[in-house]
DNA sequence: TATTTATGCAACCATATAATTGCACTTGTA
DNA sequence: TACAAGTGCAATTATATGGTTGCATAAATA
């Protein structure tokens, strides 16, 4: 569990992608992310750690309590990878969409 | 290399991601993505395998040439699920955006 | 102060991953 | 038909991954 460590690496994960999802809208202590799932609070632990190291969560340590949330932001690190076929995904749509109205300009001009 | 295959483990490769690049535009034989790489062509073979498996990408044979391209629809299943947090970083954003104008308001009617 | 609670870290293990090398098969061409 | 080109697959290997158990530490509480 080393060396490589970003965003895609770390949403690859199902449960690390059911962890960001959980922890998106409030900070939770590792403890309550763990009654979420099906395995030991150490296994999350280490989930944590690997989305901490790659900054898409940050904690808030409240006494003895860690409060784990999302760091937003670094999901737009994939939004922004994402941009480059969303053109393109836009630009098939709307030649479809040019080819649906030309077709039904056909049809009226029968 | 085996069981799980789907799009988030499938982008979780750097040499993945780079290939998806390539072929995003224009389909190419695995022979042409291999010189775009450091590594051996089996190694692209493999590569596309993968991505041919979780539906990433689709192969069109011509003579003994093999041409892989995006399937830029699986593209979209990335973006959907990055749905759920657009709509909390535009909320966010939008309660800056809210603050802001509240500030330079207030400023307005010193 | 002794004990419970919340947490992280280390060691270990089974399996997955990415890469390499060597081979087999199919298609095109001399 | 012989040979070259384009490709995939199998075996092997080193390393990464995800999980477990057993500790250690710090904060809250009886």
């Amino acid at each position: 569990m080393d060396i490589r460590r970003d965003v895609f690496q770390a949403i690859a994960d199902p449960t690390r992608r059911a962890i960001i999802t959980l922890i998106a809208l409030q900070a939770m202590t590792p403890n309550a992310i763990a009654e979420h799932f099906d395995t030991t609070r150490q296994a999350v632990s280490k989930h944590l750690r690997i989305l901490t190291e790659c900054e898409l969560v940050k904690q808030e340590t409240k006494g003895r309590e860690i409060y784990y949330q999302l760091e937003i932001d670094k999901m737009k690190e994939i939004d922004q990878w994402l941009e480059q076929f969303r053109k393109i995904w836009e630009t098939r749509f709307n030649q479809l969409d040019d080819l649906l109205s030309t077709i039904k300009k056909q049809k009226n001009e029968k």
